[in-house]
RNA sequence: GGAGGCAUAGCUCAGUUGGUUAGAGUACUUGCUUGACAUGCAAGGGGUCACUGGUUCGAGUCCAGUUGUCUCCACCA
């Protein structure tokens, strides 16, 4: 007795079994076998104390669907998973849980006893999204998995660092960045958002030494102005030409600074007039080092004023010093007017802090020499966005990208490899530790500085593979195949993964960017922790099942489009799930012969015109599905298998296959085998979008191989196009579908059975479908003739023939004579419309063949409706 | 200020280089215990493809412009 499936579809009862197995027989793991091409992916690590979310799910599920295929396909794929150490991210949880529970601060500790902690918290939850990635089927090579930090992708970070430096591509020096009071650490570009926030424009005047007059500057930021150190004009500005090189008295602060002529003053926004505080605004610090003036730093780290230039503000927070300070000016005549204005704030990316431009020390990566070949490769093609759109962002932000900061005042992450010696001065960047001073043997103290956590995902694709060593992983996968994931992360990390390829390796990091959208909630809102309207990818798989939740996340939504996420796809989902079960379960209880008989496929002599035409269309699913891979179309591919196993599998096949199956002999077990066949071919085509349900129905399926997931991938095979089949089927199903269109029209239930007339010059195929007319189209008996003599009987008009449906006691004649009328005068619009077409000089001669051919076919149909309405009619007298 | 996306059925979205009568899911209407599935089956209704021009034998698709909407980037303080 063949094992039969649960009766009712319930992924818990498998999913985990399976993904168990598969790891035990080491499906993930690359074919050692050299003759086969090789395929590999890089996974995007997630942070390493995350929690799986649906983005996660939407890239792994892409990923992993890229990979079964190309496993399927006969590739060698790698899949390199791991996890990211997430600098800011994973301190700030480890900070804030020392805080509710100990009370401690990380100073408290101190840098090294906090490290320990946080290395506990990673190792606490650093499987757990790792496990949530095996809970949605991700077929990666665990055997490979790699950390941000760990001993190879360390050595990585040092080398690169060493490296650059060697070549002067990294620098450290005193510049303005960007500072999260917060976090207490610079921030490159990338990491500041900006927003739109209401605010106001203070107008303020500065006194001009030795003179009555003033000048009106505009700022948005009052508290700066203790930093002032220049006021800017246009240089052609005639308004104020008299006053460039005048002196001012800054108010309040009663200090002395120049007026100076700059090119980047707007003359019509403001007043014309900008104060200029180089240690507080990046535009005003490049002003500043044009014209040489000073820097003034008046803020502290956590964005209060500062003791040496606060003066009676010392102390204050930011935005409280504002206050004081405004008032003061108001008090002392110099406030103009303050204005409403709405301006755009820089925002902390990790907590949303409003940062600081300020000038400190810090460590940079000069992008300009790096960015060159970045760009190039892009652009001549060689690295392909997919959809190719992103590569204008990409371009874009490459070429005009300024140095890359890449300290961070953080101590969780890759401490930058500097020494410095405070005997003699010396500094010493270095790939090992270093103590001792090679100048004057002096001791050495190493930067406390870390580096950007983006540092070390820039090296991922190659740092996984363990370079610096020339390893055989190298050699064979990198560059990788294709890199997977979202728009918001282009700057970030593929930019940087771009360049520091083509940097180190030489070569690009990958060919293909597969970029793809966010996934939003029913709103279309994006999911996010404080609105709480994230849905947790986890609760949907405990619900409804990996398989359900990939086929959600895969299908309608094109490449790097946004996608909303909502309860109906996934029920929809999950439906689709249980037809495909119980397809499966149905063809199953009805196989009672050997496996081996089942296995093979029927002669075509044995086959019916049904068997034919669904292999036949199964052959051009496979060429469509394969194709819509080989374009990154996963939806469409989806899409198509979709409604071939519904509608083409389900709703015709195994319904037409039916009254052979319960038959027994010859006829039965060609069906059978068709089914078994055509089955077959859609769990494979599936299995990489739902790999668990293909597997457990795969096993219990007479097969070949010893799992689905290492079975060959269909393909287009020429020998299995039957186009007349497919025609004669086409023919029959038009006609049963008519049939059934009328008998619903006149309310005439499946159950009352009636005699069916055809008159058809496709008269054999209407003898082989005869058993399925009966049955799908509610015939009693099928006569195939020359001449329908009676009139009683409904007319129905198809291009296969005219049918007759002897049921007088439902028809009224006039309305039928009336329909079979109006469906004539819509027929012959057609055919006037085809004709017109036809005829018309410049389609015939410009359009293709296949498009003209395919207008001619249309045409005949046409007129073969003509002709059995006309017959129809006739009959109606 | 620059760049880009989106606008197609009540709703959510597909529609690949221009080529049948523009599709799917869902919702809706009607009928159905049809030898697996009511998480189902059958038959339906529902669209001026945002608007205006243009290119073409042919435009949802390409081009220009308009409107609405979302996003990203940027040093107007």
């Amino acid at each position: 007795m063949r094992k039969e499936l649960a009766k009712n579809y319930s992924p818990r009862e498998f999913e985990d079994r399976i993904y168990k197995t598969w790891c035990e027989k080491k499906y993930f793991e690359p074919d050692s076998d050299e003759k086969k091409p090789a395929f590999s992916i890089v996974i995007p690590p997630p942070n390493v104390t995350g929690q799986l979310h649906m983005g996660h799910a939407l890239d792994e599920t892409l990923q992993d669907v890229l990979v079964r295929t190309k496993r399927m396909q006969g590739y060698s794929t790698l899949w390199v998973p791991g996890t990211d150490h997430a600098g800011i991210a994973t301190q700030i949880k480890v900070e804030e849980s020392l805080r509710v529970n100990e009370g401690l601060t990380r100073y408290d500790l101190g840098r090294e006893k906090f490290l320990e902690r946080v290395w506990d918290w990673k190792n606490q939850y650093g499987n757990r999204i790792i496990s949530q990635l095996k809970k949605l089927g991700s077929s990666c090579d665990w055997s490979r998995e790699r950390f941000t930090m760990d001993e190879g992708c360390s050595r990585a970070v040092r080398e690169v660092f060493v490296n650059l430096y060697n070549k002067g591509l990294i620098y450290r020096g005193y510049r303005i960045i960007n500072w999260c009071p917060r976090c207490l650490t610079a921030l490159s570009d990338a990491e500041v958002e900006y927003t739109e926030q209401p605010g106001s424009f203070w107008h303020i005047r500065y006194p001009v030494k030795g003179s009555d007059e003033f000048v009106t500057i505009a700022t948005t930021r009052p508290e700066t102005m203790l930093g002032d150190t220049a006021v800017a004009v246009h240089p052609e500005d005639e308004r104020y030409a008299h006053l460039v090189g005048k002196t001012l008295i800054l108010p309040i602060v009663n200090r002395e600074i120049p007026v100076i002529a700059d090119e980047y003053v707007e003359r019509d926004f403001g007043t014309g007039c900008v104060k200029i505080t180089p240690a507080h605004d990046p535009t005003d610090f490049e002003v500043g080092a044009r014209h040489n003036l000073p820097i003034i730093k008046v803020m502290n780290d956590d964005a209060t004023i500062s003791a040496e230039y606060g003066g009676k503000y010392a102390g204050m927070e930011r935005y409280e010093a504002r206050r004081a300070l405004v008032s003061d000016l108001e008090e002392g005549g110099y406030l103009v007017k303050i204005e409403p204005c709405s301006h755009n704030v820089g925002t902390c990316y990790r907590c949303k802090t409003t940062v600081e431009p300020l000038t400190c020390d810090q460590w940079f990566v000069k992008m300009a020499p790096l960015a060159k070949p970045a760009l190039e490769v892009v652009e001549s093609g060689e690295v392909k966005f997919e959809p190719e759109r992103f590569s204008k962002i990409y371009i874009n932000w490459m070429e005009n990208c300024h140095d890359w900061c890449i300290s961070r005042q953080l101590w969780w992450g890759h401490r930058i490899p500097a020494f410095y010696c405070d005997a003699c001065g010396h500094m010493e960047v270095s790939k090992e530790d270093i103590t001792v001073c090679p100048k004057c043997g002096g001791a050495l103290r190493q930067e406390e500085d870390v580096l950007d956590t983006w540092f070390s995902s820039a090296l991922w694709p190659f740092s996984t593979m363990g370079w610096p060593d020339k390893t055989a992983d190298l050699e064979r996968y990198y560059p990788t195949s294709v890199l997977v994931t979202g728009y918001d992360i282009i700057f970030f990390w593929v930019s940087r993964m771009i360049f520091s390829g083509m940097e180190h390796m030489g070569k690009k990091p990958f060919s293909t960017v597969f970029i793809h959208g966010l996934v939003r909630d029913a709103q279309g809102r994006k999911m996010s922790k404080s609105l709480g309207n994230g849905i947790d990818p986890l609760k949907v798989i405990e619900e409804y099942g990996a398989d359900a939740l990939r086929f959600a996340l895969a299908t309608g939504n094109a490449p790097g489009n946004d996608m909303r996420f909502s309860d109906e796809k996934i029920e929809s989902a999950r439906n689709f799930a249980n037809k495909l079960w119980n397809a499966s379960r149905f063809v199953l209880m009805n196989l009672t012969e050997e496996d081996g008989e089942l296995l093979t496929l029927p002669k075509d002599e044995d086959m019916t015109i049904e068997d034919k035409w669904v292999l036949s269309r199964f052959n051009s699913l496979a060429k469509t599905v394969n194709d819509n891979v080989d374009s990154y179309e996963l939806g469409v591919a989806l899409q198509e298998i979709y409604s071939f196993t519904w509608d083409t599998f389900c709703d015709w096949y195994i319904e037409m296959a039916k009254s052979r199956i319960f038959d027994t002999g010859a006829a039965s077990l060609t069906a059978k085998r068709v089914l078994v066949h055509v089955l077959t071919g859609i769990l494979k085509l599936l299995h990489p979008y739902m790999p668990f349900i293909t597997e457990e129905i795969y096993q219990a399926l007479p097969h070949s191989d010893e799992s689905i997931m290492i079975s060959a991938y269909p393909k287009f095979c020429e020998s299995l196009v039957y186009k007349a089949d497919e025609e004669d089927v086409e023919r029959i199903i038009t006609a049963i579908t008519a049939i059934r269109a009328r008998r619903a029209e006149m309310n005439v239930p499946p159950s009352k059975k009636a005699k069916l007339y055809v008159v058809t010059k496709y008269k054999d195929t209407f003898l082989r479908a005869a058993k399925i007319l009966e049955k799908l189209a509610s015939a009693s008996e099928v006569i195939i003739t020359d001449e329908y003599k009676s009139d009683d009987a409904v007319a129905i008009a198809t291009d296969a023939g005219s049918l007759y449906i002897p049921l007088s006691e439902v028809i009224d004649f006039e309305k039928e004579r009336a329909r079979l009328l109006s469906e004539q005068k819509k027929n012959d619009g057609e055919i006037e419309r085809i004709e017109k077409k036809l005829s018309n000089e410049g389609f015939v001669s410009k359009a293709p063949a296949q498009v003209i051919e395919g207008e001619r076919a249309k045409l005949k149909r046409y007129l073969e409706v003509r002709e059995a309405l006309a017959q129809s009619l006739a009959k109606l007298g």
